[in-house]
DNA sequence: CTCTGTAACTAACTTAAGTTAGAATAATGA
DNA sequence: TCATTATTCTAACTTAAGTTAGTTACAGAG
């Protein structure tokens, strides 16, 4: 765990992908891996908050990058109600591989103004000569997967007091591999009425439930900028452990993400 | 869908493997792709009722394949809730690909007795040559994952009633996918324990919809054989769509599972 | 600097689902 | 076969979260 190495090199290079960030994290790319993928995020469209990236019932034919910004995958039910699955971060791909299923059984939206890479599946198909990135890609989906089965936990068997929590915790851990957090602080753009549609909560519930979180002074958001004021307590308060986020090399005695 | 050549089919080479089966019903396999998958569930390992298959925190160096019977995956909590986050029926992989991740996130357990085939790591590996096998898990992974999206919706944003009958459709229609249903009957040998650590209720409750769906003559269900007496009914009053189960081979005009 | 729309916040009341506790039925095994 | 244990089913009561109907506070547009 060389962060001190990896905090220099970051300063020599400029801000590095967050793709990059992600997969460099977990696995050990070589040169040509990591440009192959810096070349995924060149010409990212710029988009509106709150624009449809792809819609349900749709076959793309591109693979989507986030690049910065924000979006949801949700799913709308016959009563207008929506359940959000999943909230995309830079570095996140919205669709890899979905052209092995048949047509999209779900929507993805951008919820603030958000830079998405629109890669042409050929150019993906190019990579499958790089096992490092193969693999790599793996680790991302299987993460995801992962994620879906907390975030099943979370809706199923957690009050929505450890919900919140939880969800916090997780975007918390999640934003600072990519280079998006420092000191317990990051960016949530999120509405409480999104908040509610990935718990499966209404507002008004999410509203008490941030207010008691800040009244325990366990954290703090004010206008998009979120605080974990006792990044502890908030994790024993939610039943938080990032193991399922695998953030380690999977080798035997590596450092996990220090918190 | 030449439903009768393959009904054909059947009985000339015997019960084929529930794997093969699910596969071929979404992608085109060779013989030789036929064969390998047939190796992959000799010689299972028989198992009782609830017993382990993984543990949370287990680096395995199998795959484990469901061949006969039922498990769950699920995570643990602290106060020693349970949240089931899937069902594993035959054809279903445990864990194909865990070593790409280090340790095991959640658990593993037989339902029912089980045969569970315990594949080991380098036999999965020779497989990669088959690029028809390759995809065909490919898809497995992503409708995997798309189950995981529709087990949100239903924990999230679904009451009891609705939720307990969304999943009944859905195990239903995976059941027929791999021949152990028909006429809207198969056999289901989950308590109402299980059931509710599923959903996210308690026993009590999950007992109530059942009487619910029983005296709406939606269903019956007795000694663990199912029978749902109105499809068409139950899909309505539950929101079901088996889209997210991609049971087509993806191809424009293809035909969906009829049901 | 005001208008306007979105998001945050409150309060009062309702309800779906949880809790506790126990009876009635199956299974299972000695 | 009986005893034991697991599962299903009920009833009475409690509670977390939903509903409805607002008010307040911003942030951006003009």
């Amino acid at each position: 765990m060389p962060a001190d190495a990896l905090q220099a090199e970051r300063q020599r290079s400029g801000p590095r992908s967050a793709l990059i960030t992600k997969l460099e994290s977990v696995a050990r790319l070589t040169q040509e891996d990591r440009s192959a993928l810096a070349a995924l995020g060149e010409d990212p469209r710029d988009m509106g908050a709150r624009r449809s990236i792809i819609r349900e019932g749709e076959k793309p034919d591109h693979v989507h990058l986030m690049v910065e910004g924000w979006a949801a995958r949700y799913k709308l039910l016959a009563d207008g109600t929506r359940q959000i699955t999943a909230f995309l971060i830079p570095g996140d791909f919205c669709d890899l591989h979905v052209t092995i299923l048949g047509a999209m059984d779900h929507s993805i939206t951008t919820l603030t103004r958000a830079k998405v890479a629109y890669i042409p599946r050929s150019k993906m198909d190019l990579l499958t000569g790089l096992p490092g990135l193969v693999k790599a890609f793996w680790w991302a989906t299987l993460v995801d997967e992962a994620v879906l089965r907390a975030w099943i936990v979370n809706v199923g068997r957690r009050d929505a007091y450890e919900a919140v929590g939880h969800l916090i915790c997780e975007l918390y851990v999640r934003m600072k591999n990519i280079g998006l957090a420092d000191d317990h602080c990051f960016e949530l753009p999120l509405t409480q009425e999104e908040l509610g549609d990935a718990l499966g909560l209404t507002t008004v519930h999410v509203n008490r439930v941030l207010q008691r979180l800040r009244a325990e002074n366990l954290i703090d958001l004010r206008r998009g900028i979120l605080t974990i004021r006792d990044y502890r307590a908030l994790e024993e308060a939610s039943g938080f452990n990032a193991n399922y986020l695998h953030m380690d090399r999977g080798e035997d005695g590596a450092a996990s993400a220090d918190v």
